[in-house]
DNA sequence: TTAATTGTTCTGCATATATGAACTATAGTA
DNA sequence: TACTATAGTTCATATATGCAGAACAATTAA
C-alpha cells in the first residue's frame, strides 16, 4: 500500500477544489469533517452519508482519495484506522472565502430540504 | 434546433455551479463574460481562450451549454449570433459570495502565472 | 498463527467527455 | 426564390473517467 499523498499548499488548485466539492457526497463528507470536534475515520460514513445513502467502502475510499489529492483533507493512519481532518485553515489563508462560500452554499441548499 | 433551456433560479444547484466552474476553460469563459461590458458571442472564444488554447467550436458549444444549464450564463439569439451574459446578480442574491469567491480564487491563481 | 477490522487497489462495466462531420437557423445578395 | 456565408447545435464515436465488487494490505488482538 503506497503512502498517502498530500499536496503542498502551493500545489492546491481552484479547479481541484471545485471538482472535489462538486460531488454532493464528497461535499457532505468534507462538511461533516469540518464540523467535527476531532478527526473522523472513513467508516464513520459507511452507514449513511447525509441523505441516508449508504455507499460501499471502496467508493468511500475513492472519495476520500479525491478530497485528499485536492488538498481539502489531511489523512493520517492511527493504528488500523485513518484519521481525517480538513485543511480549512491553510485553505482560508490561501484562498480567502472560497471554501467557506461553497460550504455556506451547500448548507443553505440542504437546510431547505430537511 | 431545440430552444435553449435556462434553469429558473430556484433550480440552480451548488453542485451544478461547482461542476461547471471546475473546468478551467469554462471558468475562463465565465470570467471573461463577467468582466465584459456587453454580451459576447461564442466565436469570441474560438481563436484562443485564455491560456492561448484554441478549441473546436463543437467543444465550445458544449461548454456554453454546461454553463447555461448550470444557471451561470444566459444566452439569447440575436440574428445569427448568440449573445451570452452571466447571471451573477441573481446568483449573488441566492448564494452570496459563492460565485464571487470562486472567481476571486481563479483570478489569484492565474495572476501568478502571467 | 489465525482472525478481525480498516482501508486501499484492481478490474470490469457503465457513464461521461471531446471532437470531426453533418445539420439548423438566420442574414445577405442576386 | 434560390444561393452563399456565418454562427452555433447536434450526431457519432473513440477515449477517458467513475462506480462498486473482489482481492489485497496493514494493523491489532487473541
Amino acid at each position: 500500500m503506497r503512502p498517502l499523498s498530500h499536496p503542498k499548499i502551493e500545489h492546491i488548485t481552484v479547479e481541484g477544489i471545485l471538482y472535489a466539492l462538486a460531488d454532493p457526497v464528497r461535499a457532505r463528507i468534507f462538511m461533516e469533517l469540518a464540523s467535527a470536534e476531532s478527526a473522523k475515520n472513513c467508516s464513520t460514513f459507511l452507514g449513511a452519508c447525509g441523505g441516508g445513502v449508504s455507499l460501499p467502502k471502496s467508493t468511500l475510499s475513492q472519495h476520500f482519495k479525491v478530497l485528499r489529492e485536492a488538498g481539502l483533507v489531511y489523512s493520517e493512519r492511527k493504528g488500523v484506522e485513518m484519521h481525517n481532518r480538513t485543511r480549512c485553515a491553510e485553505l482560508r489563508e490561501k484562498y480567502g472565502a472560497l471554501v467557506g462560500g461553497i460550504v455556506a452554499g451547500y448548507a443553505a441548499q440542504w437546510d431547505n430540504l430537511f
